[in-house]
DNA sequence: CGTTTTTCCGTAAACGTTTACGAGAACACA
DNA sequence: TGTGTTCTCGTAAACGTTTACGGAAAAACG
C-alpha cells in the first residue's frame, strides 16, 4: 500500500542503496540524482518506514515520557504537564526526536509499564516525572543503562541522570517566611503521603524556616494525606484540631489545598480571613478558586525545553562537549500573591 | 545489549522459530519446550524488539492519539483530555495495544504531525479530537484509508469512521429551556471562532430553544471568539454592550466562560446575581470558579472506553461481527447546577 | 510390520531500511 | 600515456522478528 524504497528505487530506474543516501544527505550522491530522488519522493509521498528504520539503526528517535493519573479524582487529570510536555516536546522536535507520551491506568505503578518501553525498545530515552524519594524506576533504569531525565530530584541513582526540579526548599521556606512576617506563628504543614521527593524537601524547608524564626516545631501540625481533593479533606481537621489550633496552613499540592478549603469552609473557617492559605505548586485552580489562592507557580514551558536539552546533551548521538554531559538544576518557583493569606 | 531472540534460541539450543513459537502461543511446539521457553525469557528478561515485530508484521500495536495546546493560555492546557485518554488507554491496553499521544507544538495546525505519524507507520490507527466542520484531517486519513476514530463529528468522510460525540445540540437545547424557565427571555450565546464542529451543534440548539419559546434570534447575541480566556473577555463586552442588554450568557468552552467573567466582574456584573451564566462542557475550573459555573458535564473516561472499542470494532485484526463495524454515538451531558444562574 | 497421521522442530525468506565495501568512470597530474 | 585521485553508484549484508514450508520422529492404525 504505502510506497516505500524500492517502489522509488525502481521508478527512477537506481539502486535503492543510491535512494537512501540522497534522501539522508549523504555526500556520495551526485547533486542531479539527489534532486531527482527528493522530487520523486515528494511526488510519491514517500515517508520511510519508521520499523524498518528503527530495526537497522537501533534507534528509535522518539522519547518517551510516562503519564499516569493519580487513583481518585477522575475529572482533574494533570494540567500540571500539559505545559511542560510543551515546552519539552518543543525542543525536541527540533532535534528529529517525537515525543509520545505513555499513558498508564491510574493507580498502577509504572515500573510495569516502564519496563515494556525499555524492554520492547519502543523510545531512546524516557523522561520520568513524579520522582519519588526512593525511585524504583530509576534503580532499573540505572542498571538497565538506559537513557533517562528526570523532573524531580531522588536519592536514588547517584548522579548519574539530567535532572531538574523546582527549588521545594525554598519555596517552604519563603512560605515561612511570608507567613511569619505577617503575624503568623503557628504554620501547618500538609504534603503528599506517598515518598514523593518533593514532599521531603518542602518539609525540610518549611523546619528550617520555622527554627530560623525560633518557633518550635509542633509534629501535629504537620499531616500527610493523599496526593488529591480528597486527602486534603481529610487531613485538614486533623491540624485544625490540634490543641493549640494554627492560623495558616501551608499546602504542598493544589488538588489537596481545594480540599482543605472544603473542610475548612465546612468548618466555618474562611481562608483569607480566618486562617492563611499558600499552595506549593500553583495552578489554574488556585487562580479561579474563590478566594483566589497564594501560590508558588513554576516556570513549566521553559523547564520542559531545558529538560529536553539536558537530556539531549546526555544522548551520545547528541552529545555536545564533553564537559556538558550530565546536568542538574534547581528552578525557582515564583510567589503569585493572591486572596487566601 | 539487550537480548534477542537468537540469545534466547542459542541459550536453549533450539532454534529461533520454536522460540518464536513457543513466545506467540502458537499450537505447534511441545509443552514441555514451551515452558522452558518461558522460563529462559523470564530469566534473561527477554522482549520482542518492537521494531522487528512490527517490520515483520506491518503493524505497530499502537495507537495515536494527536494531542495539541491551544495557543495562548499556556498554563492551562487540556485537562479536559485526561480522563478521556485514561479511558481510552484502558481499553486498548486490554487488546494489547499501547497508546501513544503526539504531542504538537501549540498552534500549529496538526495535518504535518499526521502526515508524519501516517506515513512513518508509526501507529495502527489515530484518534482525532477538536473535530471542524470541514475536517482536513479527515479528508486526508479517508482517502488514504488509513484507520481512525473521532471524539467529536465532521461534515468531512461521509460515515465511513466511527465516532463518537457529544449532543452539543440538546446541551445548548437545554441550557435555553433552563433559562426560560428561570424567566430569561434576552439570552446569548458564546462560542468558538475556529469552525470546531460542537460549535455548530451548539448554535442549532440553542437557536430551535428559542424559536420553539417564540424568542427572537437576535444576532446581536452571538460572538464568536478565540477558544480560550482571551477571547472569552474580548467578546463578552459585545454581547453585553447590545442595545437590549442580556440577562444571560450561554459559554460554550469553560475557559472562554472564565475570561467571560472576568470581563462582566470589571463591568461590575455578578454572575449568579446580575446575570446568569451557563457553561457546556464542565472542567473542575467550573466547579472551583466563584460563584461555581452552572455546567454540562461529560462522561470523559466511559467515552475513551467506548471509543477505543469503536476503534477496536473497525480494526480488521480485532474485528467482531461484520454488522458492528461502524458506529456512530453521541452521549449526553448532565447538567450540574451551581451558583452561576 | 507397513502405512498413515500427528507432533514437533529447523530452515529460510521476508518485512524496509541503512551502510560498509568495492568498482567503474571521470578527472587531474606528471 | 600512465598513474593516482575523486565522484558516483550498485551490491549485499545486517537489524530482530514472524511464518510458510518441509521433514524427521513418534504415534496411531490396520
Amino acid at each position: 500500500m504505502a510506497s516505500s524504497i524500492h517502489d522509488l528505487a525502481r521508478h527512477l530506474n537506481i539502486s535503492i542503496g543510491t535512494v537512501s543516501r540522497a534522501l539522508n544527505g549523504r555526500a556520495d550522491v551526485n547533486a542531479d540524482t539527489r534532486q531527482r530522488v527528493l522530487e520523486a519522493a515528494k511526488q510519491l509521498n514517500y515517508a520511510p518506514n519508521q520499523s524498518g528504520r528503527s530495526l537497522r539503526q537501533g534507534a528509535t528517535h522518539s522519547i518517551a515520557f510516562m503519564l499516569q493519573p493519580h487513583p481518585g479524582d477522575q475529572q482533574y487529570g494533570e494540567p500540571f504537564f500539559i505545559p511542560f510536555l510543551t515546552g519539552l516536546q518543543g525542543r525536541l522536535a527540533e532535534s528529529g526526536l517525537d515525543l509520545i507520551v505513555v499513558m498508564g491506568a491510574p493507580g498502577d505503578y509504572q515500573q510495569e509499564r516502564l519496563r515494556r518501553v525499555v524492554e520492547t525498545r519502543r523510545a531512546d530515552a524516557v523522561v520520568l516525572a513524579w520522582t519519588r524519594r526512593e525511585d524504583e524506576r530509576i534503580d532499573y533504569l540505572t542498571e538497565r543503562g538506559f537513557p533517562f531525565a528526570t523532573l524531580g530530584r531522588s536519592r536514588s541513582g547517584g548522579k548519574s541522570y539530567p535532572s531538574l526540579d523546582l527549588d521545594f526548599e525554598k519555596a517552604g521556606s519563603d512560605a515561612v517566611d511570608r507567613l511569619v512576617a505577617r503575624g503568623h506563628r503557628r504554620i501547618a504543614a500538609v504534603r503528599p503521603a506517598l515518598n514523593l521527593n518533593f514532599g521531603y524537601l518542602f518539609l525540610d524547608g518549611y523546619r528550617k524556616a520555622l527554627k530560623r524564626h525560633g518557633i518550635e516545631v509542633d509534629p501535629g501540625l504537620i499531616a500527610d494525606g493523599f496526593i488529591n481533593e480528597g486527602g486534603g479533606y481529610q487531613v485538614t481537621p486533623r491540624v485544625m484540631l490540634s490543641k493549640d489550633r494554627p492560623t495558616a496552613i501551608i499546602y504542598n499540592n493544589d488538588a489537596m489545598a481545594l480540599g482543605g478549603c472544603k473542610a475548612l469552609a465546612e468548618m466555618g473557617i474562611r481562608p483569607g480571613h480566618d486562617i492563611a492559605v499558600t499552595v506549593i505548586v500553583d495552578t489554574p485552580l488556585c487562580r479561579y478558586f474563590s478566594p483566589a489562592l497564594t501560590a508558588f507557580r513554576p516556570a513549566l514551558q521553559p523547564m520542559g525545553r531545558r529538560l529536553a536539552e539536558m537530556l539531549l546533551a546526555s544522548l551520545p548521538a547528541f552529545a555536545g562537549p564533553e564537559g556538558t554531559r550530565i546536568m542538574r538544576e534547581v528552578w525557582p518557583l515564583e510567589l503569585i500573591a493572591r486572596e487566601s493569606d
